[in-house]
DNA sequence: TGCGAGATGTATCGCATCGATATAGGCCAC
DNA sequence: GTGGCCTATATCGATGCGATACATCTCGCA
C-alpha cells in the first residue's frame, strides 16, 4: 500500500497537518502499520501536487507554523477508488520466531528469558494499548472496532499460546542438552 | 536482524549455496521472515569475507556452477553469540487491517469480498502451508515445532475471528448506508 | 522435433521506506 | 535557569525488497 492512500485516509477524516498525520497513524495503526515522516511528507507534497488534497499555512503564535491539509473531492472520489482496488494483503516480521526456530542453540535460561520477555509485552504492552483505544472518549467507527477486534483476538491467542508452551519447550531443551553434552561442549570450546 | 544472523543459521544446519538457502528460507520462514537476493547475496559475502563461513566452488554437469558456503567454528561461536544478545521483536504489516479500518468508506460488498478473500488466504494458503510443513518427511526440531505451532495457532484464531465477525460488520455497513443515502449520493457525484 | 515453461544458479539495480538527525521556538518541572 | 520534551517541517544515509538480467538444462506437449 502507498503511503499516501494512508495520509488520505486519515485526512478524509478531518484536516490535519503532516506532524499531527502521523501522530494518528501512531495511535491508530501502530499495531499493523507504520509510516515514518520520510513517508509521510513526500506524500503529501505528492498529493497536493496532484489536487487530492489542499494545504494551507496556519500561523501559530508561541507554537511553530503548520500547514493543514484537507481532502478535496477529488481526493475522496481517488480514496474511495483506491480503497476499492487495493489487494488486501497481512504479513508478520518476527525476529522472535526466528529465535524460537533456532531454539536448539539457545541455553534454556535465554529461550525462557525470551518467551517471557515477548509474553509481557504482547500482554503489558500492546494489550493495554488496545485496552486503552477501546476506552477512548470519542466513539469508535465500526472499521475501527473491528481492526481492534482483530488485534485483541490475535494477541490473546498468542499470549495463551506462549503460557501453555513455555514450560514443555524449556524441559526438552534440557533434555536435549543432557542428551548430547559432550558434543555441546567440543562446539562450545572451539568457538573460544 | 541481520539478514546475516539468519544466513549464518540455516547454514549452521548444512552447508548450501544462496540459491539453496534463498529456497529454505521461503520454506521455512516464510509465515514469519522474508530474505531476498538483494540481502542474502551481499550478507554471504560478508560473512565469508569475515570467516565466518567457508565458501567452495562446486562445478556441476548438467547445471549452472554453485558456491557451496559451510559454517567455521567462529561463525558457530558468532552465531551463539548473536542469538544471545538479539532482542526479540515481532511486528505486523497489514494493508488488510487498514482497509478495514476504513470500512465506513468501502461498499458492504466490497467489505464482504475484502474478508472473504482474507479468510481464504489464511485458511486455504497459510494453514495449508503449516499442515504440509508439520508433514514433512525429516522430524522438526523443537525450535520449529514452537515456530509453526505458534503460526497454526495465530491463523486459527484469525481464521476463526473472521468468521465470528463478518456478517456483523456488514450489517452495520449496510444500516449505516440506510442512515446517511442523501449524503453518499452527495459524495459520489463530487467525485465524477 | 521443436519450443516454451520452469528449475537451477549468481548477481545487481532502482525504488521505497525507515530511523536518525537538523533546525528552531516554547513549555514546564526541578 | 536549564535540561528535557512538545510542536513542526524536512532531509539524508542506509537498508532491503522486488524485479530483472543472464546462462543453461530438463521436461512436457504438440
Amino acid at each position: 500500500m502507498d503511503a499516501k492512500i494512508l495520509c488520505l485516509g486519515v485526512i478524509s477524516a478531518g484536516a490535519c497537518s503532516g506532524y499531527e498525520l502521523k501522530k494518528t497513524v501512531e495511535e491508530d495503526f501502530h499495531h499493523f502499520y507504520r509510516a515514518s515522516y520520510g513517508s509521510i511528507y513526500p506524500a503529501l507534497a505528492e498529493l497536493e501536487r496532484s489536487g487530492l488534497v489542499a494545504g494551507e499555512a496556519i500561523e501559530q503564535a508561541k507554537r511553530p507554523d503548520k500547514k493543514v491539509y484537507r481532502i478535496t473531492d477529488a481526493g475522496r472520489a481517488a480514496l474511495a477508488d483506491a480503497l476499492a482496488a487495493e489487494e488486501p494483503a497481512h504479513t508478520a516480521r518476527s525476529e522472535f520466531l526466528v529465535l524460537m526456530y533456532f531454539a536448539h542453540l539457545l541455553t534454556p535460561d535465554r529461550a525462557a528469558q525470551v518467551i517471557d520477555t515477548m509474553t509481557a509485552h504482547f500482554e503489558r504492552v500492546m494489550l493495554a494499548d488496545v485496552d486503552a483505544y477501546e476506552r477512548r472518549a470519542e466513539p469508535l467507527t465500526s472499521g475501527q472496532r473491528f481492526a481492534v477486534g482483530f488485534g485483541r483476538t490475535v494477541l490473546n491467542s498468542i499470549v495463551e499460546y506462549l503460557r501453555r508452551e513455555r514450560d514443555g519447550l524449556i524441559d526438552e531443551l534440557i533434555a536435549e542438552r543432557a542428551d548430547q553434552p559432550a558434543e555441546d561442549r567440543r562446539l562450545a570450546a572451539a568457538g573460544d
